[in-house]
DNA sequence: GCAATATACTAGGACATCCAAGGGTTTGGA
DNA sequence: TCCAAACCCTTGGATGTCCTAGTATATTGC
């Protein structure tokens, strides 16, 4: 954050892991070390364009997926495993979003543990033009270049889908 | 987080996205989402490895920068320019390192302004072994093939670039 | 030489994430 | 039928990140 460095950081890391005899596992430690400052960089891009919604990234995802869902509602736990959080992280979420009227918590039906989350009208409209907004200066702005976009998607799949991310 | 999902969520969200008329983005969408899990997923790894020595990802990264340093001592803002994390990040950072006894701060001799944090004996022993695992446990077993590692450090090394990370 | 500006670090607050624990609800086998 | 195991969500605690001041020291410029 703040003024470009005269080199890469990451590079030089590349370079001090080789010279102290880790030449081995150098470029993979690269790979991942600039995979973490990737998200960084991606993360606070997403932020800014959300800040005006009062929305953080985590709360934009929950409201997503909700906005998706047939009927505007699911249980917290089906929320937790697709978004691939934490429980808690999802109860902090719901609690903020439901404190800004975006969702409301209701009991399920048939199933007594079960808490179900739902948009409500104003939450659906601002999941709506968050969406936009976020398509417009974040992902049609990436600076991946489409055969980098497929590139990612096929690496990083095979990755998520090794790590155990989904069986697919 | 628990079992795989049937499904891949963000192959599921980017047609979502292409269902209501965002065709154009989705790709992008998806690869960033990819990235973000990724991240979390690669994060989780190193945390584990490092847990047995007490130290997180961010005060390994210290560490590690720190030994690399001819002096074993940086003054607080080069860290926090090469780490690419803020000022206070930094600060939280020492804190506890310096609780664990494995670092110091101490005053610059020229630039009373400025702190400088050095590495103790025990700091940098605990670098070099906490180095050792994470590559043996995390960095050599990846996942990611030759090929793929090349790919990433260059698409990425490109974002970065763009993004001003470094001049280079 | 002294005021204005820039730089370095820290304090306090808002958020997010995870883990460990606890209390309520269901389910399933003895 | 009934109780233990499994499941669901929340609370409390520890970390990390960033932002917005606020304090202290250096440097610049008039």
């Amino acid at each position: 954050m703040g003024t470009p460095l005269p080199r890469d950081p990451i590079a030089d890391a590349q370079r001090n892991w080789e010279r102290h005899g880790w030449g081995n596992v150098a470029a993979p430690m690269a790979a991942i070390t600039a995979i973490m400052r990737t998200q960084q960089i991606l993360l606070a891009r997403i932020e800014g364009a959300l800040k005006p919604f009062g929305l953080t990234f985590a709360r934009y995802e929950l409201l997503a997926l909700l906005s998706f869902a047939r009927s505007g509602a699911l249980p917290m736990s089906k929320a937790s495993a697709l978004l691939q959080v934490h429980p808690t992280s999802v109860t902090n979420a719901v609690d903020r979003l439901e404190k800004a009227g975006l969702v409301i918590r209701s009991p399920h039906p048939t199933d007594g543990r079960t808490t179900l989350i739902e948009l409500t009208t104003e939450g659906r409209t601002v999941a709506k033009r968050a969406t936009a907004v976020l398509n417009t200066e974040v992902f049609s702005q990436s600076g991946f270049a489409d055969g980098e976009v497929d590139q990612l998607i096929r690496i990083l799949g095979d990755f998520r889908r090794q790590a155990g991310d989904f069986s697919d």
